[in-house]
DNA sequence: CGCCAGGCTGTAA
DNA sequence: TTACAGCATGGC
């Protein structure tokens, strides 16, 4: 295995609540190792203590999937600094977020592979939307080495019968995934393009696909593009805003876009980021704010 | 049994 | 433009 050092800027990295934290759901956890796919090959990573330690890619490849090059002590500044500038006083809800999510990293993941694990995500929970990955990639995937199995390629996803689908506990997003995996068999580039969109044409680009809305498209954004100012409202982070922030918002004006614009000025250009560590501390903030 | 979960699509006003 | 029924699955 390879190895190295996290620098001063991510001492406090936890790959564990990275991996755990709803961003990504293709990958495995045994015996302290995290295994995926990166580029068609098996890779291996763990952590121990300041050191990560990984074999099947290369180094550089390493930094950017987990994101090890971001500064979050920076990010950080950048959110606080906005929160101050917005209401005059720290946010101390945020603060146990920061706290609790302390060693958080968003992760760039491979857009195609985003975009349909998102398609699976609706309505549903973690535990399930995995279930769903690993049984997709069981019917559908190629098995790259002894019953390890790559993410179902679009060409084949798309040429599925809607029961095989189904059949993977997907329920009704079954044509969804069959509609958007054709499209992407179509349109190769595609999903390429979307990298140089500015957000707002990005977000209503990807919301063309059968399957994604606003909430599924700011995901993709977020956790494949690297666009911070997505902002995912799902229902936690509506009962956040709800039980938190309505003091800034008017009364009738919760509809979605009207939440994300909301935290894009309260939280500033990394909106997104702050997004993750309010939905990673869910369940400490749920109990903290108004019902 | 009912309620909920990283919501979307289609229809109606 | 917004409102809302319907939708599959699994955990509690």
């Amino acid at each position: 295995m390879q190895s190295l050092k996290l620098d001063s800027n991510s001492l406090k990295f936890s790959l564990d609540l990275s991996f755990k934290c709803g961003q990504i759901f293709f990958w495995e956890k045994n015996d302290d190792i995290w295994t995926g796919i990166l580029s068609g090959k098996n890779v291996c990573i763990k952590q121990d203590g300041d050191t990560i330690f990984w074999s099947g890619a290369e180094e550089k490849d390493i930094i950017l999937f987990l994101g090890l090059d971001q500064n979050i002590p920076e990010i950080l500044k950048d959110i606080k600094s906005s929160i101050i500038a917005y209401r005059k006083t720290n946010d101390e809800i945020f603060d146990i977020a920061v706290n609790f999510g302390s060693g958080l990293r968003l992760f760039r993941q491979d857009p195609y592979e985003c975009l349909i694990s998102f398609i699976c995500s609706a309505n549903s929970n973690i535990p399930t939307i995995g279930k769903r990955i690993t049984l997709l990639s069981k019917m559908f995937g190629l098995e790259v080495s002894d019953s390890v199995f790559s993410f179902p390629l679009p060409e084949i996803l798309g040429e599925a019968e809607e029961d095989e689908i189904r059949q993977c506990s997907t329920g009704y997003r079954a044509p969804y995934l069959k509609k958007t995996a054709c499209f992407i068999t179509k349109n190769p580039d595609f999903l390429k393009s979307i990298e140089k969109l500015p957000y707002i044409e990005a977000k209503e680009s990807l919301m063309q696909l059968s399957g994604v809305g606003p909430k599924v498209a700011d995901c993709i954004l977020l956790f494949a593009y690297g666009k911070y100012e997505a902002v995912p409202v799902d229902v936690w982070i509506k009962k956040i805003i709800i039980g938190h922030y309505s003091q800034f918002l008017d009364e009738g004006k919760m509809s979605y876009n009207e939440m994300g614009n909301f935290c894009r000025r309260y939280f500033g250009k990394y909106a997104g980021y702050a997004q993750q560590y309010m939905y990673t501390a869910r369940n400490e903030i749920s109990g903290l704010i108004k019902d």
